[in-house]
RNA sequence: GCCGAUGUGGUGAAAUUGGCAGACACGCUAGGCUUAGGACCUAGUGCUGAAAAGCGUGGGGGUUCGAGUCCCUCCAUCGGCACCA
């Protein structure tokens, strides 16, 4: 009779059917309980599935089915990262439109998460590409404009020439362009960019509150905002036609500026061409900062990238000393860091100390190691700076009255002096920069911005929103955004003066959408952005689920957005200045010793897993082979191995399942239950609840509580049958099962609902509750204490509970076992750790 | 180079506070059941050793009655960032 194997694709079909039917995991706008809300990371809607989401969301609704158990209003919602390259790309190759790729995608992809049995408040959908969705960002986007969140300047694209197109990163391969693989280039534009920088010093600070982050995280956002102290300085052009402008200059190394014997521009540094013309070196200039600006970002940013520089003919005085310095223009100073010119110290410095061997400049020490009068090898620290820069702090040397101070106190003294002489002064710097987010893309929230000739950029009235894309575009992929080729989009009146100006043709950066759709999903309510009160119920995310690979751009950016939505009062005070209280940070799905790709050919359908184990053994095989944080490395006999123990559990309740059908749970006192084989059984069962309980609350170890419950079905299988004759006996057992099912089923769902319900259980087995243990069958009735000498194991010993400590050591050093070590030998001291352990310390 | 993480059987991994290392599973071995089985059930399985016993958590050192766990140091692997002045 088929109705009596396991047979988990029907079973799939038919929980999945009563689920969406009872609508499980729809929660209304206000918890009534206390509230709990778990995301994961939405995915990007690419085609299909893969393992990474199998992983992802396999850890989300375990959580979540756990903690509706536990009597959460569990808030679980389901979205489409849809915007993005890859729809535009198909668009181009396949000739249609990225929104109908991307819906296809969509459908097909929701359906393949309701295969996996993943539970979703699906009334709370949505996709980042509909206009009621980037209507609101449109209008974050004017909020923050007005606030001076946003504004233009001039940024760095890649290029393509032939194809004259912008090129993202990612488009570009081997610095040649991904479709006509001609050399790129880059190209200035004006863009859009919000300012995180105002939000560095808080996005800092509130790293602190993340206790529930991974450390790793925490770390990355710290650096990538790399907050350092140093001081600005003024370098005056000493003469010529520009004698007198200033340029100003960051350094985190004050303590070395007596060492400056050049001072470096960045090649785009506004006053680079125009001292250039100054000192008359206006060609090799010209030549130089048009030769850096070919070479694609990617390959400037290399580690490898030769230090090369020449002369601005042009001299500049040390605030410090007055000295007279030559002015270079070099390919390694970056515009967007400090001030875009660094002071360079040769003998302190190993770039600039390489640039200074190159063109035969002057090396000069300033620092010397601190010798302290103990240390032995004092000349061997003392190195020669012109073989090799000291780039460590010490003492000041050959720096006028500071000479002989220590680094740190220099710096502090050199920077008051630059403030006191109105000439620089300390400063805080941070690595962060402002997020550009121009995109010259169509499949993007379009910028709601109007060019106006006598206007200039004019914001699109908030009445007026959204803008939404034109449909009448042809997808090519060279020339300008497909944007600026649609004349119904491109043309529009001046909100301002009425005159005819043009829209702006950028989108906006897709992790603007990923910003802030966890607000959105805690709103019903569509005709706002997000309503005040159900947000400040649900909001912040208890639970953030995603891959690691977004623990700096993401998870940085949805922080600062989380912030600009308060500032701009579209998000109450009361949720906190944290999007996100704990972020769980899953590992990479290898197989064959490499990431998962399409590209290694690795990949590992789970269409046709799921099709041949079911969606049961799929989810449980991503959850035990590995805790959630670790890398999951794949194995097919693993598959196997979770699939057997479903079988296993379906073939020990099964059968049983008529005979227990009207059996009541055992409600006796453990002490009263008889037979030792029973008594054991149920004390297994009450201790696996604990274990199971501590597992998933101690960081969501699922692998350890998968694995109790397998001790518990290994247990339940050793009870021989002819034991289980009398009413308690089958009362323990029916309560064994339940245990067994309800601690399985956040795992493996379907299996456990089908047994449940075979069972006699009441309701879907989803809505029961988690249960607590019995303390008094967790109790243990025997210790087992364990007798060492000189802390090597030697014996066990089995007594009672509260057996006290002289006795545990007279039964211990009367252990034959142990009498064979400690006989005729001293016994210099005896430890007893009550209820665990006898050590004796002997000695010959 | 910097930052972070991880090193435990043939394999994936367990081990709340320092207290029986290797739970659970895969694989392997043997047996049972079976016409057959890559199904299922049972038992065994860290290494050396006939045994007694000894050795075992990347290497070395330390603290401790006792260390996978704490401290120092070195090595390896992985991930992220990388001309940041």
């Amino acid at each position: 009779m088929s109705d009596e194997n396991y047979e988990p694709a029907t079973l799939d079909a038919k929980w999945q059917k009563r689920w969406a039917d009872q609508k499980v995991f729809e929660v209304g706008p206000e918890p009534k309980k206390k509230k709990y809300y778990v995301l994961e990371m939405f995915p990007y809607p690419s085609g299909t599935i893969h393992m990474g989401h199998v992983r992802n969301y396999s850890i989300g609704d375990v959580i979540a089915r756990y903690k509706k158990a536990q009597g959460y209003d569990v808030l679980h919602p389901m979205g489409w990262d849809a915007f993005g390259l890859p729809a535009e790309n198909a668009a181009i190759k396949n000739k249609t439109h990225p929104a109908t790729w991307t819906y296809k995608n969509i459908e097909y992809m929701r359906k393949q998460f309701v295969q996996m049995g993943c539970l979703f408040d699906w009334r709370r959908e949505l996709a980042t590409c509909t206009p009621e969705y980037y209507r609101w960002e449109q209008l974050f986007f004017i909020k923050m404009l007005e606030k001076g969140l946003a504004y233009r300047k001039l940024s760095t694209v890649n290029w393509c020439e032939s194809c004259n197109t912008v090129l993202a990163n990612e488009q570009v391969e081997d610095g040649k362009c991904w479709r006509c693989e001609s050399e790129t280039t880059t190209k200035e534009l004006t863009q859009w960019f919000f300012k995180v920088t105002e939000y560095a010093e808080e996005l800092l600070s509130g790293l602190e509150d993340l206790k529930g982050w991974p450390e790793r995280v925490v770390s990355q956002q710290r650096h990538w905002i790399g907050k350092s102290f140093g001081a600005e300085a003024e370098f005056v052009v000493a003469e010529g036609p520009m004698a007198g402008t200033k340029i100003a200059i960051f350094t985190t190394r004050p303590d070395t500026i007596f060492g400056v014997t050049f001072v470096s521009l960045a090649p785009e540094h506004p006053l680079t061409l125009q001292l250039a013309k100054a000192g008359g070196r206006e060609k090799e200039v010209e030549a130089f900062v048009e030769k850096v600006r070919k070479i694609d970002k990617i390959k400037r940013t290399d580690a490898n990238f030769v230090k090369e520089g020449v002369p601005l003919g042009v001299k500049v005085k040390n605030p410090m000393n007055g000295e007279e310095v030559p002015l270079y223009t070099a390919n390694f100073v970056l515009t967007d860091y400090g001030t875009g010119a660094v002071m360079a110290v040769p003998a302190h410095d190993e770039r600039d100390h390489a640039f200074a061997l190159k063109y035969q400049l002057p090396i000069r020490e300033v620092i010397v190691p601190k010798i302290s009068q103990h240390d032995h090898f004092a000349e061997q620290l003392t190195g020669d700076v012109n073989e090799k820069a000291f780039t460590e702090l010490g003492v000041l040397t050959n720096s006028d009255r500071f000479s002989g101070v220590e680094s740190e106190k220099a710096q502090r003294e050199i920077a008051a002096y630059l403030s006191q002489k109105k000439l620089g002064g300390p400063r805080t710097q941070y690595k962060l920069r402002d997020w550009g987010v121009s995109r010259q893309r169509y499949w993007g929230a379009p910028i709601p911005i109007i060019h106006c000739n006598s206007c200039g950029a004019v914001p699109v009235p908030e009445k007026d929103l959204p803008v939404t894309l034109p449909e009448d575009v042809e997808f090519t992929g060279e020339g300008a955004s497909p944007l600026a080729k649609s004349a119904k989009f491109l043309k529009a009146p001046c909100p301002k003066c009425g005159k005819e100006g043009v829209r702006d043709t950028d989108t906006m950066d897709t992790f603007v959408e990923s910003s802030w759709y966890y607000v959105r999903f805690a709103s019903l309510k569509r005709d706002v952005p997000f309503d005040a009160e159900e947000v400040s119920k649900w909001l912040p995310l208890d639970q953030y689920i995603g891959g690691v690979e977004h623990a700096t751009m993401h998870c940085l950016y949805f922080r600062f957005f989380h912030r600009v939505l308060q500032d701009l009062g579209f998000l109450p005070k009361s949720v906190g200045r944290e999007p996100a209280k704990n972020l769980l940070n899953q590992g990479i799905v290898y197989k064959d010793g490499a990431k998962m790709s399409k590209s290694k050919g690795n990949v590992v359908d789970p269409n046709s897993l799921i099709a041949k184990f079911g969606a049961d053994t799929t989810r449980m095989f991503s959850l035990f082979a590995a805790p959630p944080e670790k890398t999951l490395e794949w194995s097919d006999q693993g598959v196997e191995g979770s699939f057997r123990f479903l079988g296993r559990v379906w073939r020990l309740i099964q059968p049983l399942a008529a005979e227990l059908k009207g059996v009541p749970g055992y409600s006796g006192t453990h002490r009263e239950i008889v037979t030792p084989e029973i008594k054991k059984l149920r004390a297994k069962a009450h201790l696996t609840i604990k274990k199971v309980t501590e597992d998933i609350d101690r960081d969501f170890h699922f692998n350890a509580a998968i694995a109790s419950i397998m001790e518990l079905v290994n247990e339940a299988y050793g009870v021989p049958k002819e034991k289980l004759h009398d009413v308690s006996a089958r009362s323990v057992l029916r309560e064994t099962c339940e245990i067994i099912l309800r601690l399985l089923n956040p795992f493996a769902p379907h299996t456990t609902e089908e047994l449940w319900e075979r069972i006699g259980g009441a309701g879907l087995l989803v809505d029961q509750p988690w249960l607590s243990f019995d303390p008094h069958a967790v109790e243990a009735e025997t210790l087992t204490i364990v007798v060492q000498v000189n802390g090597k194991l030697r014996a066990n010993l089995f007594v009672a509970p509260g057996t006290d400590q002289k006795e545990l050591e007279r039964l211990a050093s009367s252990d034959a076992k142990v009498q064979n070590f400690i006989a005729g030998k001293t016994v210099v001291k005896t430890i007893v750790v009550p209820g665990k352990l006898v050590n004796f310390v002997v000695r010959d």
